[in-house]
DNA sequence: ATTAATGCAAACGGTTTGCACTACT
DNA sequence: AGTAGTGCAAACCGTTTGCATTAAT
């Protein structure tokens, strides 16, 4: 996909702050990070090792978690879990945000921190001084067209 | 745990009611039903595995899941899925309702939709005409301890 | 030259499946 | 007798790990 140095921050200076820390820059490296840049917001590990491994099929599984944990360190990915259980990463532009899946379609949507539901969730918790993490929050529900 | 006969409604007509819809009693069946019903409201599949393993080892996971199956097909369980993804059980007279789990301390809250939460959960998505699924609601925080 | 990252293969944990056998109805 | 449920073992899927090799610093 997009070579790295054509992306926008944070994308662009990230292999400056990966040395930064002593970590390194590899091919495999950003052949993982243009998909996950180049991604709507959410990934799951295993369909960022399928969408890797149809763009260089020698792709293995181990470097693309890696990747992710490196991802993670550096802030620019965060993980929760989706509707079935599976990691899932959020990627770190679109803000922290939590998912709300139909159980009958599939559909989903973002919870926006700033939406309605959003506020209210984080709101609901906050007398009992609890701060909710929404990017770990999944909602399962019918949605309006699925009655 | 517990012999069938000397719980109450819901557990001690099961038998009866499993017959009905062409399926069977087990004394298999009876060992996971005992755990379930002395259980808190909410196990893991693996968790069950493991305390009807130390009641009789002679225990397989396939039949426990099974029984699971069977017992979420009677309404007596419904499953979601906890802060780490795996299935979660929850046992029907505690009603339906989510969780929340702090991140730091593992501490963990039921969700009740009477409780002010529940409800505002419900209701955030009302107007989507969203109808949530409180059961496979998981949140995800940092307590108030936990600052 | 140092040491982080890779690729492989093998292991993991939780769950599911195929199949011949058992036992509830 | 009929068929649902069992137990075993093996497969599953997503993820993680050990280890020798490669390559970024």
């Amino acid at each position: 996909m997009t070579p790295i140095n054509q992306l926008a921050e944070p994308w662009r200076s990230l292999p400056e702050r990966l040395r930064a820390r002593g970590l390194r820059w590899t091919p495999q490296r950003e052949a993982v990070v243009s998909v996950v840049a180049g991604s709507d917001g959410h990934l799951t590990g295993a369909e960022l090792v399928e969408r890797c491994r149809s763009a260089d099929p020698r792709t293995t599984p181990s470097t693309v978690y890696r990747t992710l944990d490196a991802l993670e360190a550096m802030g620019l990915v965060q993980h929760g879990h989706g509707a079935d259980g599976r990691e899932e990463y959020h990627v770190q532009p679109a803000g922290e945000h939590g998912h709300r899946y139909c159980a009958h379609c599939g559909k989903h949507w973002d919870i926006d921190p700033t939406s309605a539901a959003g506020a209210a969730i984080i709101e609901a918790f906050r007398p009992d001084g609890f701060i909710v993490d929404l990017s770990h929050v999944t909602i399962v529900g019918r949605c309006n067209g699925c009655t």
